[in-house]
DNA sequence: AAACTCTCCAACCGCGCGGGT
DNA sequence: GACCCGCGCGGTTGGAGAGTT
């Protein structure tokens, strides 16, 4: 079937977004909460097609999102969950509060699969490399495609059948190709050696003993570290441009504190100096947002 | 200081899925 | 069943900034 294009892209802006841009943005989703994201750009006023302001919300604008590095234990916490579902950065950022799938997707493609490397342990398979002449693991060795975590450790079976995109799908059967259908033969033997390799994962990235607790047992850290909104984007940068001061939000009082990192945490999140203000504080903390927005904090 | 290369990440693109008609 | 529409997902890209020569 014909598909058309999200939108008529006559007309609409591309590209890096303006704080005029992000204020309208937000304004609108707080005002009137997420809907209809082809319908947004039309009542927000923007020059954009409902795709991209979708994007923008949902990775860099939304107020739950955490900024900066990934700490360890979120590292780890990839590491492990993308052994067990594979490319599927949506499924392994649902276990990550704070965190977006382009996040995560990135990180892993800039340094864990680099650090994986390093260690000798093939980035697609969290198996140890071979130890052939050939070390370009962009290139994908037989025998680890035919273990590769997605078709035997998948503990979501329904979604290695039905949600795929075609990319994904393209490598899946590429791997379907090349690997027999018993390839399930041992489990318990392919586990101990994902063990193994996890193992060597937690011992580089992590000389201290981090118990890995039940996902959904992880806390969005509240205040400073939950909210802070950081960004190298010199268009989008929330401090530089004091979206919020020139936000006129109708249910609250914008804090008129400056934004900065905090260089001298672990974790290099950003925070408010004026107070602990976060989103979180907004969210959670003031009535007149429980009354005015439902419609908001039902999306967090 | 300038030129060049590398790294990183926000944003885009194209596709598939699910729901509605 | 065919088609349309909106949304979400994963892969890729372009450009800014950092690092190196």
């Amino acid at each position: 079937m014909g598909r058309q294009p999200c939108c008529d892209k006559v007309g609409l802006k591309k590209g890096p977004w303006t704080a005029e841009e992000d204020k309208k943005l937000i304004n609108f989703i707080l005002t009137h909460g997420q809907c209809c994201w082809r319908a947004v750009p039309k009542l927000a006023g923007l020059l954009r097609c409902g795709k991209s302001c979708r994007l923008r919300w949902t990775n860099y604008l939304r107020p739950d999102l955490k900024r900066g590095l990934l700490s360890e234990y979120e590292e780890k916490m990839v590491i492990d969950l993308h052994a067990q579902l594979g490319n599927r950065w949506s499924k392994i950022a649902s276990h990550l509060p704070g965190r977006t799938d382009n996040e995560i997707k990135n990180h892993w493609n800039t340094h864990i699969k680099k650090k994986l490397k390093k260690m000798g342990i093939d980035p697609l398979t969290h198996k140890p490399l071979v130890t052939n002449n050939d070390n370009t693991t962009d290139q994908q060795p037989p025998q680890a495609a035919q273990t590769h975590p997605q078709e035997s450790t998948d503990p979501e079976p329904t979604l290695s059948s039905s949600t795929n995109d075609a990319s994904s799908q393209t490598d899946r059967n590429k791997v379907d190709l090349e690997s027999p259908p018993t390839m399930t033969e041992s489990k318990e033997e392919e586990r101990s050696t994902l063990d193994d390799a996890m193992e060597a994962i937690n011992s580089f990235l992590c000389s201290d003993d981090v118990p890995l607790i039940d996902p959904s047992e992880i806390l969005v850290p509240s205040s400073s570290s939950s909210s802070s909104s950081y960004s190298t984007s010199p268009s989008s940068s929330w401090e530089d441009n004091k979206i919020f001061e020139d936000l006129h939000l109708p249910f609250m009082d914008w804090p008129q504190g400056d934004f900065c990192e905090d260089n001298n945490s672990n974790d290099s999140f950003g925070f408010w100096k004026d107070e602990d203000f976060s989103w979180d504080m907004l969210i959670n903390a003031d009535p007149v947002l429980d009354q005015t927005s439902a419609s908001y904090t039902g999306l967090l």
